[in-house]
DNA sequence: GTCTATACGTCGATAGAC
DNA sequence: GTCTATCGACGTATAGAC
């Protein structure tokens, strides 16, 4: 929508210098998200910390929501341990991590839940098509991973691995929510999934007598999910 | 949780002829939302699609958020089609109406997401412990549900019932946003966790050869869930 | 008790000078 | 590329009419 090249969300006049300077932006824009919350991170007050004006920030961005937007996609990038290696394990390991890393870096969530509200409003073209697209492929990744572990038998096969996966985004964002408000709410409760979506239980002879107190709430969901 | 009393949320001078002004004013700004969206949606439009001036809707609310915490409580009450009986049935269910409910109201589930986002911030005391209550709350009630299906053998019983319960609220509340994103994410994804959760399948002596066609995704998940 | 009028400070965004 | 100036709209607060 903008330059030469439009992929890129949040660029506008950006060649070699430009970039450095807009990295520098993102960079300290998430430390004044760190400090004050997702919610008073005014265009201003960005602008502040680093010395400059907010006019000038509007020069590397065309709007408040898409310089949030690329704040996100920064910090969220720079989260990952190791560069650039695709992220190994099943669906579960890979959002347990994920959510464990993204309540590390504080605002972070607050950031992408403010984000995703903006993103359904009618006007919000440019947020909605972003979110739209992010969920797409994060479902798409994490369905992948259903289906190796259904092949693998680590998954039960009798349910569907895109509708598993919407599923398994709903849960980790709704619960990284929940914990923010109430610690009490663990995080691990993900791994329930892990068991619920473990294949049907060893064939044992015992059908459901005295079901015990044997929660597999935290021991290990059997095979790596 | 309504009357008498002070624990109400954005109660200022109300006695009688009061009430029914508030409820004029919330009725009016539900469709508000429904017509303009929940984001452009300010004290002043909401005002002026009442006829009267922002300042007058502050008399009744103590601030532009708990109109609208009130606003959604409102719509949210009255989305029930009856009016106190309990909602019956078993957690999955439960939750499978109210999210279809929810995304009939055009701005609901808009307005929940910002409420909910905006929750998560530091400064705001107000819509934190109105979110963190609530969300307490229904968790409750969904793992006396969840306890209840386990009891009666619906609902496998090697899972902790209050992490079910946290995890079926996050689902809920991930698959309404996924939804509004895009449609073809069906909120029918919900009962697909009923699938899970049903008990360890009927004892049959087939181990895992081969895994068919048969997904469970939308027929009956056996026992009302 | 209900409401209008008005003012304050801040916001995102834009235009134009340097 | 960055500034200053300015715009309209916002949430909030207060004074005072009825």
């Amino acid at each position: 929508m903008d330059d030469p090249d439009p992929p890129v969300i949040g660029r506008r006049g950006s060649y070699a210098k430009g970039v450095a300077r807009r990295q520098e932006i993102l960079d300290r824009a998430i430390e004044v998200f760190a400090e004050r919350g997702a919610y008073a991170t005014s265009l201003r007050s960005i602008a502040q910390a680093l010395g400059v004006s907010h006019a000038a920030l509007l020069h590397y961005f065309d709007s408040r929501e898409q310089l949030l937007i690329a704040v996100y996609e920064n910090a969220e990038a720079k989260r990952h341990a190791v560069p650039d290696a695709p992220e190994q394990g099943g669906p579960v390991d890979v959002l347990v991590r994920a959510a464990a890393a993204n309540v590390e870096v504080p605002g972070l969530v607050e950031l992408y839940s403010t984000l995703v509200a903006a993103s359904l409003e009618a006007g919000n073209i440019t947020g909605r098509s972003y979110f739209t697209e992010r969920f797409a492929r994060v479902r798409r990744d994490l369905a992948d991973r259903v289906r190796g572990g259904q092949a693998r038998g680590d998954i039960r096969a009798d349910v569907d691995a895109e509708q598993v996966a919407a599923l398994l985004v709903a849960a980790s964002d709704g619960l990284q929510i929940q914990w923010l408000l109430d610690p009490s709410v663990r995080l691990e409760t993900l791994e329930t999934l892990a068991t619920l979506l473990g294949p049907p239980a060893a064939p044992s002879t015992d059908d459901r007598s005295a079901a015990g107190d044997q929660q597999a709430t935290d021991g290990q969901p059997g095979p790596r999910l």
